[in-house]
Formats: structure tokens, C-alpha cells, sequence
DNA sequence: CGGGACCTTGAGGCTCGTCAAAGCTGGTGG
DNA sequence: CCACCAGCTTTGACGAGCCTCAAGGTCCCG
């Protein structure tokens, strides 16, 4: 077994694969023992990757899908000299790599914000895998689904709303996200910069730092540095309003 | 064959498969005649459907992956009664329903812009076909690359340019896409309101519909009502800068 | 202890949204 | 054929929200 860590000093804990999104990947959709070793077999485990070390850059050829273990990778697009796009944030348990299914070449770039380990799963033996076991196609398909449906929450999100309901929807889908994977939803270290965090809700950093202080100011919640505390959740939920960022909008069925 | 038209009165002229994303789809990544009918079999052509009558709704079961063949489509999500965010327009040859792949449901609507034609291929006979046919499977796979890019190109939209270099691209990306499908990229009619463009562009009618006029006033286009003219298609470009929206953006590989 | 990266805070200005009103167009009905 | 209305579009005036610029503070690292 390979499950031995290279890192000893994992800036976060290992995420077991129960916790993991790997688990929902590997395990329930009827997957008996022998396929999910198939599964298993193709992953390959990353020994730990420091701060800015690229897992791909753009124009890299394609060559994995990634799963984060532990750490946090940001996923960016580079625009003008010196500048960027953040597209995301990956958390452990989370995706990244779907960008790269189109052509050859990887289309945006994703590196760890801290140290930062992750699963490989080489895109030529999933896609084998895909053909041979219907249950992991179904789960590709749910998370490139995700991914979409995500991006849509984003243009949303970059079109609508205010500069407060940016932030307040940043904080509670971080909140939800770290509840999901048996961390607490309540206080947690952003692993981004300030700047970083502007970049991808389309504000300056300015008016990033001035809305933590409004929030902190009015009690919703309480931030040291890169230490967050939410001490109002309802409160901060009522900022966002309806379609949150990571649950699927609500499901509204009108009789035709 | 099926290939007589419902409609007597498309309001563009139907796209052959020649001109269509669809020919690309089907006849050359290495299919016979024998796999490209089996593929012809499943696609169901609809009757044209008037302005209006939706395709699907938000919470619709998952059907079928549609490609436009006349007519034009808008892609949206309601949000707050009354509300929605404009996700997309597409044109014909282009493809719609991705965002189903996740769940059951679809996430987000489909309504035609003007009377519109389209082509269905129901999920599951397609499905099947692309376990069968790698070529197939393929096709699909770059589709949704495709997707999820200009989503990307989408968030940097929003979250960096200005107004002016917003409504540049769209014109830009209207007129690149009616070219590739053997329409004129110099004029053409748009079949969505100022308020539409608006919503999907992150801007107020209003803003909309002063910068047409600005750059009617600085001879980069002529605008009547909804018919475009393009005047200065490279002046055009020059406000838009790098990462236009339909192509994929520039290919950096820094050396590692 | 000093330098650099990051963060905060303040002042001012610009872009764009909001509100209001009027013009245009197409469709309907007298 | 014209009058009228609804919906879309345009234009203007105003103000708010957020960005830019600038300066000072804090933390971390060597």
C-alpha cells in the first residue's frame, strides 16, 4: 500500500477518503471490490507540493485529472502581463483538471496557495475506466456537471450582486464547503491573500478589506489576518439571498 | 428521410450540416457510413418552435442535448422573481443542455429568441452511442470543453472589463460566430433586446444603449434598431484587447 | 533590526446604475 | 387609413458604489 505520506509537515490534515469526494468517486455508485481496485489502482498520490509550484501551467498538454487531498489550489487564468483571473479555489476533496477536456492543452493554470497534496487520476486510464465501468463515467459526468453549474453561479454572482453580497457569498460557501469535509463551518484560515480573494469576486482589494471590517463592525463576523470567524451566520445568509454558491439554485417547477 | 421542414417560415435561413457544429460533430473524427447513420438515427429534428415557448425550464427532467439549426436561443437563470441572469446566447450550429449532465434536472432555461429550429439528441440513446463510438464520445467531450472555457472567458468578462470593452466583445464574438457558420461578420441582426444584452453583459439597459451610440458616434459600427453594421472591425478589436471570447486565449507556455 | 509583502484606512474621482421622460416602432382596432 | 397603445429604445440629470491613489500599519522572514 502506498498510503504513507511523504510530507511531514501537511499545512492541513490528510483528508481520509472517507471524507473525501473520492469516496462518493470510489465507492457507493455499485462499484464491487474488484472494480473499485481498478479504480483505486490508477491513482497516483502526489508526494507534497510547496507553495506556487504549478500542478499545470496554460498551454501545458493534459495529462490528469486532480483530486486535492490536502492544502488549497488556486485555479487561475492569466490575462494581461502580471495580471490574472482567478477562476477558484480548490479544497480538499474538491476537483480540478476539467478545463483540459476540450483540446490538448490546459487553459488555465492551478497552483497551491500552501502546501498541498492531491490525487492524479491520468485522464488515458480514466477514460479506459469510463468505458469499462458506466458508475464512474455517471460520477465524471456529475462533476464536470458541478463545474458547470458552478460557473454559472459565478456569472451570477460577478453580474448582479453588490460588493458585500460578493464577500458574504465567498464566506458562506467557504463555510459550507469546509462543513462538508469535517472541518468547521464556523471559524477557518483563508489560505488566499486579500488581493487574491478581490481578484476572483471582481472588487479591489480595498473594497475587500473595507467590507471584512464593515462585517466585522456590525458583528457578523470576526477576522484576524487570515483567521475568520462567523458569528452571525442567518445574518450573513440574508445578505446573499437566494442562490448561494454552492448548492444548486432552487429548483422552481413551473406547470407548463 | 426526415429532412423536409416543418416550418414554411424560419426567420433565418436553415443551416445545412455543412455549415453546422453538427458536421464537425458527425462526419469527420473517423466515422463510417454505417456508424454516421447509427449516430443520424438518434438526432429527432423538432418543428419550429415560436418565440417564447421554452425548450426547457429550471427543474425540467433532463431530455436531450439540443443543437440550434435555425433561429437563436437565450440560456438563462431566474433569480429573484421577475429576475433571471442571461447565461448565454446560441446561435445556429451551436449546442445547448450541458448543464443537465450533473442531475436529474436542468439548472438553468432555454427559450427561443425568434422562431427556432432544432435538432435533439436524447441523452440516453447518445449515451449509448458514445460508449460504442469513441469518435462520439469525443465530439462530446470537446463540446463541453468548449463550455466550460467560455465560461471562463465569461468571468474574466465581467469581473475586469469595463463596459465599453464588454459590449466590444459581444459584438466581436456575434461576429466571429456568424462567420464561422457562413453568415456575413460584418452585419447582422441581433434577435436579443438591449435589455437582454444588458443582463448578460453585467450592465443597465441604459449603459447599453449609450455606448452602442458612442460607437455609432465614433464610426466603429452603425446601429439601427436591432441591425448592426461593423465599421471598423480592427478598431473594434483594439478595445478589446487580448482573450476575445471565441477563442480560446493565447497559448503561453512558460518554460518551467 | 530592517526590508518586503500584505493589509488597512482615508480622500477624491470616475464609471456606471437609477430615475424620469420622451421618441420610436409595430400591432390592433375603429 | 389613422389613432392609439404597449413595449422597446434613447437621452439627460443625478448620485452611489466602487476604484484609484496615497500613506501608514502589521506581520514575517532573514
Amino acid at each position: 500500500m502506498i498510503l504513507q505520506h511523504y510530507a511531514p509537515n501537511l499545512s492541513r490534515a490528510a483528508v481520509s477518503c472517507k471524507n473525501c469526494c473520492l469516496s462518493e468517486f470510489c465507492l457507493p455508485t455499485g462499484l464491487n471490490a474488484t472494480e473499485l481496485e481498478q479504480l483505486i489502482n490508477i491513482i497516483h498520490r502526489s508526494p507534497s507540493l510547496p507553495r506556487g509550484k504549478h500542478l499545470f501551467k496554460i498551454g501545458d498538454p493534459i495529462q490528469s485529472l486532480y483530486a486535492v487531498r490536502s492544502g488549497s489550489v488556486k485555479v487561475y487564468v492569466p490575462t494581461e502581463p502580471g495580471e490574472e483571473q482567478v477562476l477558484g479555489f480548490i479544497l480538499p476533496g474538491e476537483f480540478l483538471g476539467f478545463d483540459g477536456i476540450e483540446a490538448q492543452h490546459h487553459t488555465c493554470a492551478a497552483v497551491p496557495l500552501e502546501t498541498t497534496t492531491v490525487c492524479e487520476l491520468p485522464y488515458d486510464r480514466l477514460e479506459e475506466l469510463c468505458h469499462a465501468l458506466p458508475a464512474v463515467d455517471s460520477r465524471i459526468h456529475k462533476l464536470i456537471g458541478k463545474e458547470i453549474t458552478g460557473d454559472h453561479e459565478m456569472l451570477i454572482l460577478l453580474g448582479k450582486k453588490t460588493a458585500e453580497e460578493r464577500l458574504a457569498t465567498f464566506l458562506l460557501s467557504l463555510s459550507v464547503r469546509f462543513k462538508q469535509r469535517g472541518f468547521s463551518e464556523r471559524d477557518f484560515n483563508l489560505s488566499m491573500s486579500r488581493h487574491e480573494i478581490g481578484n476572483y469576486l471582481g472588487l479591489a482589494v480595498e473594497t475587500v478589506s473595507r467590507i471584512f471590517a464593515r462585517f466585522q463592525d456590525e458583528g457578523l463576523i470576526s477576522v484576524n489576518r487570515r483567521y475568520v470567524e462567523i458569528l452571525a451566520m442567518d445574518e450573513l445568509k440574508k445578505l446573499v439571498g437566494d442562490c448561494p454558491m454552492d448548492e444548486t439554485c432552487a429548483r422552481v417547477r413551473e406547470a407548463p
